[in-house]
DNA sequence: GGACACATGTAACGGGTTACATGATTTC
DNA sequence: GAAATCATGTAACCCGTTACATGTGTCC
């Protein structure tokens, strides 16, 4: 039996703010902001929860309501004990991924069109991710939310969002400035120039700066 | 066989401009910034050439350099096909992960210490990328680097990364702010208003910017 | 001549995702 | 009776972590 995930500790934790089934979880975490930090696939949340049972963190009852069985999970004390454990512990680096941004690194193997759709599909994303934002944020005021009592944790973390959105448009805004000039994607004298301009103004600011 | 995944184009546009050994890879991932927008474990770099090889898209030929062998990689014809039509499709969307701002999030399961040291991770870390870019960037002006006529490109990357490492820091001097006046992290009135207060001000602020 | 870092991997295990699958109950 | 939603998965494969293995050059 291995240790407990980041994602194991994710969920417990909302086991500790009341019990839910895998399927209340999924529902929860397709409109929470937790899924921009910790973003798990469905079967995962179906998956973890039995791993939890499995290691005496948490229980599972068959419940029924109506007609409709449903397995209900609740966190123990030793899950509560284990919790708080974690909260304690170093936390595994802030990663990101993103396939565009690959595209747009070898921009120069296409043409400059694949690399202006590159940041297009960032910005749109961004864009995206923003809309949403406005329209649960707007719902949190208006209708009710699941736990408004942590709406002073859950304002950090939407800032968070925020800021990592508007750095997403803040780099397409400068990358669509940046190959504005540009012919084609291809290395040439002129673009390297370019490049090396940014790359001693962007040494000469970070030093600045720490 | 199954389709080759952003990693393998990942590596496999790297082959495109010169062959490389799996042991060359790991030595350019660990000082590129590639490994920032597409991080990905050495025992990856090995595996996935094999990958190339058994798809077609790449070649493999056990070299002598001393007395030690090596086992090069080269692209194909067909690799350089294969890699155009991926540089065409949609990419997968961004996504990143942030354990500190779980804990963060489950800041009113623990005390306000505990909220402190998680806002302070994600700052030391933002730092550190931050120290590694500047000595980087400073040494890609100074000493040479594997591609110099390619920094047209890497610019666009290196200024993405700036991004986030300066939307992390914003954010945390942000939090710190925030959570200044609190005695603890516990759900309590006056916390309550003051995130009802930042979701207020950020539905206004969403709404105003489109 | 021995320690140590460099160079080059392999194997096992388990977390995680994607895509698919299925039955059961409400609701209209 | 049909559609939507509730509820719960499984199979296949990607990917990361850890640990191991082995020769080669370099330093003292």
């Amino acid at each position: 039996m291995s240790e407990p995930t980041p994602t194991s500790y994710a969920l417990l934790a909302l086991l500790a703010l009341k019990p839910w089934s895998a399927y209340d979880l999924t529902g929860f975490m397709r409109t929470s902001n937790l899924r921009a930090i910790w973003p798990r696939a469905e079967s995962r949340l179906y998956a973890e929860p039995k791993n939890l049972v499995a290691q005496g963190l948490a229980t599972s009852d068959v419940e029924r309501l109506g007609g409709r069985k449903r397995t209900v999970y609740r966190i123990t004390p030793e899950g509560r004990r284990a919790l708080k454990v974690w909260l304690q512990q170093p936390s595994k680096r802030f990663a990101y991924e993103s396939e565009a941004m690959l595209k747009v690194a070898y921009g120069d193997l296409t043409n400059l069109d694949q690399v202006a759709r590159s940041i297009d599909e960032i910005r749109a994303e961004a864009e995206d991710d923003l809309r949403i934002a406005r329209k649960a944020f707007a719902n949190r005021l208006s209708d009710g939310v699941p736990f408004p009592e942590r709406v002073h944790v859950n304002a950090l973390v939407a800032q968070f969002c925020i800021e990592m959105m508007e750095a997403r448009l803040r780099w397409a805004s400068f990358a669509e400035d940046y190959i504005r000039e540009w012919a084609d994607s291809e290395p040439d004298e002129q673009k390297t120039e370019q490049g090396l301009e940014w790359f001693r103004r962007a040494v000469e600011w970070l030093e600045s700066r720490g």
